[in-house]
DNA sequence: TTAAAAAACAGGAATTATCCTATTTCATAA
DNA sequence: TTATGAAATAGGATAATTCCTGTTTTTTAA
């Protein structure tokens, strides 16, 4: 009894998309039903009278994110399971991706067998951890023991602490902060006071190199 | 007269290099030789008695990365011509690049139609340049002009001054810093004021900014 | 040795950032 | 409707930063 299972493919990358597709396709029993460039073109595209069984995610894109995407499906289609597809050096991404409901991780530099695996064990126990990125994500945690709060506090930001960082890495005063944002001073020093409690800091140096550090904001 | 053209991709991620190659193995005319997973694993793959005509080559590799490998290929085979892969966001990583001797570069999120034409241009004239880049990449050489004094600047910092910015990417104040200097207070009010001077900064946070971005400090 | 330059240091003022403790506004669940 | 909690706003105090305009000390070069 082999019934062909369906992926979906979301990834901004043209080239890695249907390249990716191009591989899948001679993989039997899986079917790439279509691909995406972001999450809302993704969705867009979901038929849910016929929704696939695996999805293919990248993390970063633009318009809609991997984290957003990924905490969409869980609430809206909780069957469909989320391959995350990242890179090593974003362990703390991956993190984010698993508690945003990603049933499993590949590695971009995995190979095909390894795909193929990580599908079959999606399908058939409904979850797939790679022991290499199991083992440097439960080192990264381990080591985070000091950041946890750090982190968890990272992860509760809100879409208004997140923008007052941004404009807070930078050379502007709080006063022009606030009329940027449409908010008096007072609130804006009560994001700062926030912040500066949920991310344990003390100045607003510190807030930029945690924003930094975080990827936040780009340098 | 269609003779087959050969093409090498290298690429430190497996999904992407396979599905690449895959994608390639359906143009007419263009066949992929082999593909490489760093610089190094290509130049040990590499048959000086049949060359490929073009390599496809990722920037960021371990072992030997996407420059040094380009640069090698140009003093041992110039004949064979380098596509740059890259992302938009690598700006300065294109024109790198292309002073290595890459004779074009196509984004990862360019389409299946792009690449071909990349290929078809190398061949006929020796190189390929996508319009939305190179306005990007010249915005961004013009923009290195002004980035120029802003590094001489860089280059006249002397060891106090270099010091006093280590210490200032902290949640340190400038008395706790005056302290771990053995310098007073006002001596180190002096150092940041030439500094911002020199820098054209005003504010702690922008020498902040500054620093990491500079690799002064570490994040 | 001496003049010039560079480095260290100072007083004081203005601005910004930080840190308290409240009150008001608003959506929303009971 | 009312209770509840979160978000926004305030006043006011203190500390830190930024920005002036100087003087003194140390180094360097002629």
């Amino acid at each position: 009894m082999s019934d062909t299972k369906y992926v979906a493919i979301v990834d901004d990358h043209t080239l890695f998309r249907k390249g990716l597709a191009s591989l899948i396709a001679v993989f039997p029993d899986y079917k790439v039903m279509f691909d995406a460039s972001t999450g809302k073109d993704f969705i867009a595209q979901l038929n849910p009278k016929k929704l696939p069984d695996i999805v293919l995610m990248d993390i970063s894109m633009p318009e809609m994110d991997g984290f957003a995407t990924t905490e969409w499906l869980k609430n809206n289609y909780p069957d469909v399971k989320v391959l995350a597809l990242s890179t090593m050096d974003a362990e703390t991404a991956i993190i984010k991706m698993i508690k945003c409901g990603a049933k499993g991780y590949v590695l971009k530099d995995a190979d095909l067998s390894e795909l193929k695996l990580a599908f079959s064990e999606l399908i058939r126990v409904g979850f797939y951890y790679n022991d290499i990125v199991s083992r440097k994500v439960m080192q990264s945690l381990t080591q985070l023991v000091d950041d946890k709060s750090e982190l968890s506090a990272f992860m509760n930001l809100n879409e208004n602490e997140l923008t007052f960082i941004k404009l807070a890495c930078s050379e502007k005063t709080y006063q022009q902060i606030a009329k940027e944002m449409f908010k008096s001073e007072k609130t804006i020093d009560g994001y700062r006071a926030d912040i500066f409690q949920k991310l344990n800091i003390s100045s607003r140096v510190g807030l930029a190199m945690f924003a930094i550090k975080h990827g936040i904001v780009k340098v």
